[in-house]
DNA sequence: TTGTAAGCGTTATCAT
DNA sequence: ATGATAACGCTTACAA
């Protein structure tokens, strides 16, 4: 039973007595076939358990893999698998399958999937590209019209398509919120500095509203982490400062977690809190967490919807960029007073 | 520029002065090669910038493709997406690459994706299966030798390796743990019964966690809901009981969710509560949420490996499952005394 | 309406 | 150490 080989297209043939060709048309609705003749290939088919060999048509066809490729830096985080999900939403009704490798926020793993799926000859390739990667490398399969599209952060040394939340304009929001609210001295929680794009794009948001509210640019009140532990000890420095903020602004949900946990700890429920990116349990926390909430899935759709069109032939001349707008949840954290 | 033509073998072959198969011969450290030939042919490659073509290789070699093709429920939830980077992270050190799909839990779409992966040739099966599912027309890819591995439910109407949590032995300690803080009264809070696998084995655990204390069962303590609202309304109902519960088990994540906001609501700190699956925020709450918590990337791998050792020759006659342990892990919520 | 021949880009087999 | 030829399973172009 094992190994047993599987039937082709000329098993069929031979079981009806035509030629392959025949079958081919039966199966993909090709070209004129005599109704008895289309009926016994089905029966066939049926009887024998065929199934095309899709490796061998794409490669016959087009020479290209009737798939797109992703890269995304963690297939764990819920925003990126989100962000997976818009994409194959909008992919698999166009008959192309999904590929999805993950770069752990890493440039080597990154191209090394990127390899991959040049060598399978994906149709499109997609990739939320690491901090530390440089995408020069990809211009040559660019100029050859291989769709390539960035999702949440742009490529480094190359212009190319790409989808991103709207970063400073969400962030200016979050941060007028509170300033809204009677905040004036307001707390920056991020990531470490400029290593990140979002980092910095929702770091000029914040200094956006702090200048539209005629308020100084405070150092001080800027701290940064790379995890949740981190932004925690950052909240507790904030807190300490001789003239402390009253209220925080987390730069992204690891942020988040840390300055909800630090606030828990300290007991302090007079801080006002605006995170940045929805968390599953927000609404839960005490108070519940006021957040600039983003759309990974429409992020994925966008990106695909783009790789389509410049698979319909869009010419690809020039890089275009497309802004997810985010939206501000309120639920309670973000509206608390300034509590002096 | 655009639609040009890649180089193939024969161009580096043409470039150099030999035949393509020399060139394979470089590219694979196949046969026997002169070193200088060898050097000229790298060189040919990096001047055009030659990539060789994976589907032909696939196609040539062993008719499979070199790709595991997985399904899951649904890629932006954080347990699935963790269990497919437990997969990736077992099957791309072998050269294998992840095609992922999900079937939003409808076996309608399982089935097409499961098509799909048939039809490329995957070199092996990884399904998540969905509750209305039946699995008997894989028997034949099974017989054929096709390595199919289920994970966290067992295939319907036909026997293959799966693998799982261990969802009965889990629920009974996490409820064991309710029993040994002098709680009596448990309320079970669950998916809608009897249709999905883990929710079975949880209600068992919990069963067997009462009859090990020597409690009756008592009917009126179960209740269901197929979301978080839902579940939140079966808090709501269970401890409105003449005679409620002083503590509650929560079957999934989103029975847990339910019930932190329904007791949150209620402004009922005295009730315990332990939930199966780990929730990110869980020691944020009010108290800190206990949990049995899964190990979704350990699933991911052990099903990877079971694939891979079928791949590698492993009889695959009789169907093996593996269970994942659970791991209590006791932060607050599943302490508390009963409040009467 | 159906068949024939050729080819997609590799690699296996057998020669040289 | 290298080459010639065929083959993988399918589709295109053309012929019958």
């Amino acid at each position: 039973m094992v190994g047993m080989r599987r039937p082709t297209m000329a098993d069929v043939a031979r079981e009806v007595g035509v030629t392959a060709k025949t079958v081919s048309r039966v199966l993909n609705d090709d070209g004129p076939v005599a109704v008895e003749t289309r009926e016994r290939v089905m029966e066939a088919v049926r009887k024998l358990g065929y199934q095309p060999n899709l490796m061998a048509r794409n490669m016959r066809v087009g020479a290209r893999d009737a798939a797109i490729g992703l890269v995304i830096p963690e297939m764990g985080n819920p925003f990126f698998g989100t962000v997976a999900g818009g994409v194959e939403s909008v992919v698999r009704p166009r008959g192309l399958t999904l590929i999805v490798g993950s770069s752990s926020e890493t440039a080597e793993l990154e191209r090394s999937l990127v390899a991959t799926f040049l060598a399978r000859r994906v149709s499109g390739l997609m990739i939320v590209p690491s901090a530390a990667g440089d995408h020069r490398y990809l211009r040559a399969e660019r100029a050859a019209g291989l769709p390539i599209v960035f999702l949440d952060r742009p490529a480094v040394g190359m212009a190319a398509d790409h989808v991103v939340s709207g970063n400073r304009e969400g962030a200016r929001q979050g941060v007028a919120h509170l300033l809204a609210h009677g905040h004036r001295r307001i707390g920056f929680v991020g990531d470490l500095p400029a290593v990140l794009y979002t980092r910095r794009e929702r770091f000029q948001g914040y200094r956006d509203a702090l200048e539209a509210a005629g308020l100084p640019f405070d150092r001080a009140l800027v701290e940064s982490g790379h995890d949740q532990e981190a932004a925690s000890a950052a909240v507790v420095r904030l807190l300490a400062l001789p003239d402390p903020p009253t209220a925080l602004f987390a730069a992204n949900n690891f942020a988040s977690m840390g300055a909800v946990v630090a606030l828990a700890r300290a007991r302090r429920r007079d801080v006002a809190l605006v995170g940045f990116d929805d968390l599953p349990l927000a609404e839960v926390l005490e108070p519940p967490l006021t957040v600039v909430a983003q759309d990974p899935a429409a992020i994925g759709t966008a990106a695909a919807e783009l790789v389509l069109s410049r698979l319909d032939g869009r010419p690809s001349r020039a890089a275009c960029r497309e802004q997810i707008p985010t939206r501000l949840i309120a639920r309670g954290s973000g509206e608390l007073p300034p509590s002096r």
